[in-house]
DNA sequence: CTATATGTGAACGATACCGTACGTACAATA
DNA sequence: TATTGTACGTACGGTATCGTTCACATATAG
């Protein structure tokens, strides 16, 4: 695995490890691990896709540029899935605009060789269209928490799939950042942090997030949380038997 | 064709129509036409299904069922799409609860036969996925969409989809109905659709809807509207030259 | 050290939508 | 004709979120 940056990187992603072992040593053995760094726009909507990409840790989101300007998270990718997926539908374009939301390190396989290694281990196909799957599960949900719940429910089930994405009970994200992701005011989720942060939850200073205490978030979160994280786990398990 | 009614039915589902002529044969064959009535449920949620169901007019509507007894709509699918998506992800559990919304036929065709087919020709399982990515479109621009815009806005939305999907100006939907596939409540749809009626935009009495003005709607509508249609649109080639 | 940018708290009125309730008009049925 | 059910209009107070703005604290750069 060649690597941009000096460093110990074993994969943690999560499709990458549920391969077979040849299928692992061969993708390893093409992938690039770089540096996701919060901000990064990794690919225009519309823009034809080079590599797919694996992340290790840390949060991707897929957003939406509406017209007006405004913007806001179609869906967020982690360890648990990868970019890439309107690939796996053929065409090569992408279909919404990643953007790192909180850094990490991940996996960059170029469309070649993963042509290459779905041509010759068919546990890859297999896994991209598992997570196809949960991907979809995550769509509907989100469709459905955005029309129904409320801003506290968002905040904290968004907190929740971060914190699941990350090794750590802290990681960078500000106030302003989680505002954008899920299209609602600074203001409110300045709020919103806050009451969580009385009620022991989290604590948070200049944009880094620890999350003290999960089963709050999770009694303030929406159902959404579970059904997603459900499905995120039923579509990368721990070892491919085939 | 086996048809459970009498009745002059041509095939309306685009998916179908886009197939080669000898899939075309071979599904229309196997299929038996059945008329999809208002408020049916097609499968619960998580249940094993049995048929892919092509829908030749009409709107189904795939709920979400929230644990305090609401319900939103996912996605809603005409005669651009199937029921069945899950299908061809793996796996032969539905992820949603898919409703009758407005009225019409469609085509069944049994998972068995439809797995013969998707053996037998590949345009079968290229045309799936080609409509897999657009409906992840239409998912995707609903989560922007259920988080930024307006409840006309959305309303607007609804209306141009479902009048896409029938082949007269006039289909069946109550302000209820409207209601319960956008999570808003009567009221507000009451509101919004005596806006649009006052624009000239439509015209309805005890649940029979006319839109008399198509370009009112678009300008009341969201961005999103258009974004999902050119997903169809390009999901459904007019024939398949393969 | 100073200047600037960034992250957060707090407050204002405005407004969109909520839950609920009630009235009216039409349609189907008896 | 009387009864019942359905579809729709409307109105009330309540509240979540909006848009905006100002204040302040801390990190970063010069």
């Amino acid at each position: 695995m060649k690597t941009e940056m000096i460093g110990d990187f074993e994969t943690r992603n999560k499709i990458l490890l549920a391969l077979r072992p040849d299928a692992i040593a061969f993708l390893e053995s093409r992938a690039v691990v770089r540096r996701l760094s919060e901000g990064q726009v990794l690919y225009k909507d519309g823009e034809l896709f080079t590599h797919a990409i694996f992340p290790h840790e840390g949060v991707i989101c897929l957003m939406a540029q509406m017209q007006d300007g405004r913007s806001v998270e179609k869906a967020s990718i982690g360890n648990e899935g990868f970019i890439g997926i309107a690939f796996i539908f053929g065409g090569g374009k992408t279909i919404s605009e990643p953007t790192v939301q909180v850094p990490g390190y991940a996996s960059w396989i170029s469309i070649k060789d993963l042509d290459e290694a779905i041509e010759n281990y068919p546990c890859v196909r297999d896994a991209m269209m598992r997570y196809a799957k949960s991907l979809t599960v995550q769509l509907m949900e989100s469709v459905a928490c955005n029309s129904l719940h409320k801003a506290e429910q968002r905040v904290s089930r968004w907190l929740l799939h971060a914190h699941d994405r990350v090794n750590s009970d802290t990681f960078q994200v500000t106030q302003q950042g989680i505002s954008k992701v899920l299209g609602m005011r600074r203001a409110t989720v300045s709020s919103v942090c806050n009451a969580l942060m009385n009620a022991g939850a989290l604590k948070y200073t200049r944009g880094n997030v620890t999350i003290t205490d999960r089963s709050i978030l999770e009694s303030r979160s929406c159902e959404c949380y579970e059904r997603i994280h459900l499905a995120f786990a039923s579509s990368n398990p721990p070892k491919a038997k085939d």
